[in-house]
Formats: structure tokens, C-alpha cells, sequence
DNA sequence: TCCTACAATGGACTAAGTCCAAGTCAAGTG
DNA sequence: CACTTGACTTGGACTTAGTCCATTGTAGGA
């Protein structure tokens, strides 16, 4: 069963149909879906489900830290349930594509105290960007 | 002058009031405008331009490699005239201010083709985030 | 000066997302 | 189990940022 689904009851989380559905299509995917990809998989378990939904339910996973949202470009934004492992992007630029990447070292240590201009800075984001295989192939 | 004026006319641009005017504006700042800060300050020069032509112009400087586009979250893309020297950009959670900086290293190297997917990969962009002095002073 | 291809215009259109008033229902209480 | 209540859902209107396109204007060469 669905990890994320636990971890969402757990926090006392009150369950409806729309609610888990939601997170079953974000448990259930490796690649990162836009708000109405999520959206059209869920209507197809559930038909009555709405937009405005599906919208709020991605953005309280978000604000309860169990799902990343990811805004690499002026697109949609994407919804990684990969929230508990740190990770960067990969995007396509054609197709806006994202897969999770590992690289060696740490960006943050890469600032010095001179660059940061008085910043308290508590994150970094690397997005790579380039060509999928896919988007390559058919150029 | 303009800089950014001179190295758009080598280039065969053809020279208009509109898109002069739209260099200016972003030649002269040192902060990075969204495409509605820039046509706002452009009317002040030439009150009927019109935000399509604002729009455009901005679209062939980025192409021609001119200006950089940034978008860092889900609001408005802002448009970096500083293209010439590589940069990352430090980000203010809460007010959206942007600095640039200029961190050691080079995180491209950092991506081990292990680890891309077959993506060819051509560019790479650091956000950090945090919270400007500012910002911290008034919390 | 005239021509013509390139540029500007503005209004309609789109995509992605937010907001809200009204209706519905999960889950705790008796 | 039935009741209650406040949290959840709904759908449609609205907003923001940006694109498209047919028409009109004009820079710059002959």
C-alpha cells in the first residue's frame, strides 16, 4: 500500500476518496506530473473528482512537506513525491520533461560567505537542462 | 551609450524606436525586471509601444543571446541583461528579489554521465534561496 | 523618393492557477 | 446507530502571464 498515504494519515489527515486517489497517482508514478496530468489520472479512478481539488490536495502535500513542487520553466508547475531524499533536475528543453539526478558534491558549499550579500540562505536548487533521448531521436 | 544598443545594431538588427527603448530600459538597471516591469518603464519613454512589441523584443534578445530569461518560481519571468558573464542567482523566499552571484566550482562537472540518462545535457542553473536582509529585518 | 520586407499594434485568445459561496460528507459524540 | 459539525469538495468565474494574428506602419536600401 501506499507509503505516502500512511504518512498523510498519520498526521491526522482527514481521508475522503478525492484525497487518496491524489496521492495513489503521485505514489504511483516515477517521472514528475503537472497538476492536471495528476488531474486527468485521477478522474479516471474517480469521475466526480475536480479541478480545484486536486489543486488543493497537491498544495497541502506540499505545505506538509511530503511532496516537492518543482517550477523548472513557465510551463505547469510539476509534483515530485520524492520528497525525502535530496535530489536535483534534469529537465528537457524541449519537452519539459524531469527526472531526479544525484551529483557528487554540495552547491551550498560551493557559495562563499563574501557572495552572500547578508542572505540568510537556507536552500539551493540545480536544475539541469539539455535533451531527452526521446526529444533527440525525433529532431 | 548602450552597450547592449551597439552589440544588438552589429548584429543587423533593425533599429527602432521600440526596440530601443527597450534595450535602454533594461540596459539601465541593475536589478532584473519582469516583462511588465520593463513595458511599464518603456511607456514612460514612448508611451504606444504596446506589450506584444515589448513581448517580442525581449523574446529575439534572449534568442540572440543578449539577455538571459530567469524564472525562478511560478510568478513572472524576469529578464537578466547581465548575459555575458556566467552567474547563478540568490533568491529571497519571501520578496522575490534577485541578486546575482558568482559560486566556485562548476556543477556540470559535478553530473556524472552515470548519471544523465542519455539527456545531452548543455547548460546547468543554481538557485539559492533565502531570505534577504531586508526581509529578515521586518520579520 | 519609392519599395518592400521586417516590425509594431492591439485585441482576442490560451494556459495555469486561484477564489469563493454553496453543498457534501468523514469521523467523533452521545 | 443517528446526529452534528467543521473540514472538504465542487464548478464556475476570475486572474495573471503570455501568445497569436491580421492589419498597419516604417527603416533602410536602390
Amino acid at each position: 500500500m501506499s507509503d505516502l498515504l500512511e504518512r498523510l494519515r498519520g498526521r491526522g489527515w482527514r481521508m475522503t476518496a478525492q484525497r487518496r486517489v491524489v496521492a495513489e497517482v503521485l505514489d504511483g508514478e516515477h517521472v514528475h506530473l503537472t497538476a492536471d496530468e495528476v488531474h486527468a489520472r485521477a478522474v479516471a479512478k474517480l469521475p466526480e473528482i475536480s479541478r480545484a481539488t486536486v489543486y488543493n490536495t497537491l498544495g497541502e502535500m506540499v505545505t506538509l512537506g511530503e511532496v516537492l513542487e518543482v517550477s523548472t520553466d513557465r510551463r505547469a508547475k510539476r509534483y515530485d513525491p520524492n520528497a525525502h531524499r535530496p535530489h536535483h533536475h534534469l529537465v528537457c528543453a524541449r519537452c519539459g520533461a524531469i527526472r531526479d539526478v544525484h551529483p557528487a558534491g554540495d552547491p551550498l558549499a560551493d557559495l562563499p560567505a563574501g557572495e552572500r550579500f547578508g542572505f540568510t540562505v537556507s536552500a539551493v536548487e540545480v536544475t539541469y537542462r539539455g535533451i531527452c533521448p526521446n526529444c533527440a531521436a525525433t529532431a
